[in-house]
DNA sequence: GTAGACGGGATTGCATCCAATCACAAGATT
DNA sequence: AATCTTGTGATTGGATGCAATCCCGTCTAC
């Protein structure tokens, strides 16, 4: 498979579309748009220009556009009629919804997945704690607290709150590394112990303390996020993402 | 309302908008298609075809794809591969996951709402809750139903969240309107009581009692629903590849 | 110097057209 | 008689083309 996908790392963007035998460009799209959102590669703000992505991921305009509906659906973007797409711009406000979202839903998936989680389970987690504590790296740091929490959450035989779950980080994920880029010795410190006290009470199987431990972690996460408000687009400035209006979408005809 | 009599239903496939000149038929569709189905016009496990919706709303297949992916995203309905699309089936354990989040959800939607309830809206929810023991008609307890909790959190001021709770009370409507028809007296009577109770708190603007209040509601009304399987998809029979219509026996539309 | 207007170029939204795939029914083989 | 094969019609997926719209650099007026 080496001459199909070998042209992407090089910027030699002729013509890397071999076959779309799959049927599913739109998909294919999807998915590697959302990995390029998350992984950083457009920051928030960035505009999406259809053509630029349809020629990234060798496809035409139109599965680019239901591509972009879904990630609409995931927050991860904004679109506005006839002018485009932005990748979505969070306020302070809408960010601590987001982790407050969180607070509440992850110790549900928590509960929801404890009952599989395995021995061999609690040590990767242990592990994956330890290695966060050793890396200096940002994206390490990242990749291994999603992999931590992801990881607890895995054993889960949920579909709609695993999605929900994973949509709640990825929107939020620019903002997490902008964060960690800053974060001091003392709170990396707090970070590990909460981790540690989580594998600790899940290997106790006290489901209730663990839910508490969690609960804690993330909103401590957002009241240290919410001390640094020059992370998040300023409220005040009119900005060219604007963020979605909804109408008013609840009379049920 | 009997809204339900025809007029969508009469054959009147003319050109219900001739023009599309507002700029985005992909919303319109979106919003459309979603009214139709928790209307409960296209029952779980319908089939839905691109062009009859096309037609249905003026306007070609590519809006409509565009429009699919985002109720897809919605979890209204199911899309597969070069198969189609059907409106989602939930399983009774589909069905209690989103129960399960709403029970922690809601309340924090609740909070973020309670600072901006005035004693107007008080009366409002009041009125509600009498009318809906004052209904006999199905369609109208639901909506009262919707239009009391919407309204409980019509002030909170935040995007994420709001719709978070609007794509729950989505994808679960059949099955209350389902339950609905075979509920007893006095389940409708708990119902009533917790609205009540809930008003009550909300008025002594004890918003921790409240929010436990709406958790257990919820969580009520989920092991109502747990109590009659036979109103979900089996786990046993196959994907939404192979949905069929097994007299959803409430009447078509 | 600042604010408003404007026009070219770029970009989006949508309809039409064609290829690919699947469901389904009828026939052939064992 | 049951199962595998085959072919046809219907449906979906995607690319191209065109009209409508918007972005943005430039010019003009005050």
């Amino acid at each position: 498979m080496s001459e199909s996908t070998a042209a992407p790392l090089v910027p030699a963007p002729s013509i890397p579309t071999p076959q779309t035998r799959d049927g599913n460009a739109s998909l294919r799209v999807a998915r590697g748009l959302r990995e390029a959102i998350v992984a950083g590669e457009y920051p928030p703000g960035s505009r999406l220009r259809q053509e630029e992505i349809a020629e990234r991921f060798g496809a035409s305009r139109v599965p680019v556009r239901e591509a972009l509906k879904v990630l609409e659906a995931d927050g991860l973007i904004t679109l506005v009629a006839n002018a485009g797409a932005w990748v979505s711009q969070l306020t302070l406000a809408e960010c601590e919804e987001v982790y407050q979202t969180r607070e509440r839903v992850e110790p549900l998936l928590l509960r929801l997945a404890a009952s599989s989680i395995t021995d061999e389970t609690l040590d990767e987690l242990d592990s994956l704690a330890e290695a966060m504590v050793a890396t200096d790296d940002v994206e390490e740091f990242l990749r291994l607290d999603r992999a931590f929490h992801l990881t607890m959450y895995a054993g889960a035989r949920t579909l709609v709150l695993s999605d929900l779950v994973e949509r709640l980080w990825n929107s939020t994920q620019p903002y997490r590394r902008a964060y960690t880029l800053m974060i001091d010795a003392h709170s990396q410190r707090i970070v590990h112990d909460e981790h540690h006290m989580l594998v600790t009470a899940l290997r106790e199987a006290d489901i209730d303390s663990a839910e508490r431990i969690l609960e804690g972690h993330i909103r401590r996460t957002r009241r240290r996020l919410a001390a640094h408000p020059q992370l998040f687009a300023d409220t005040t400035t009119d900005r060219p993402t604007t963020p979605r209006q909804k109408g008013p979408s609840w009379p049920s005809q």
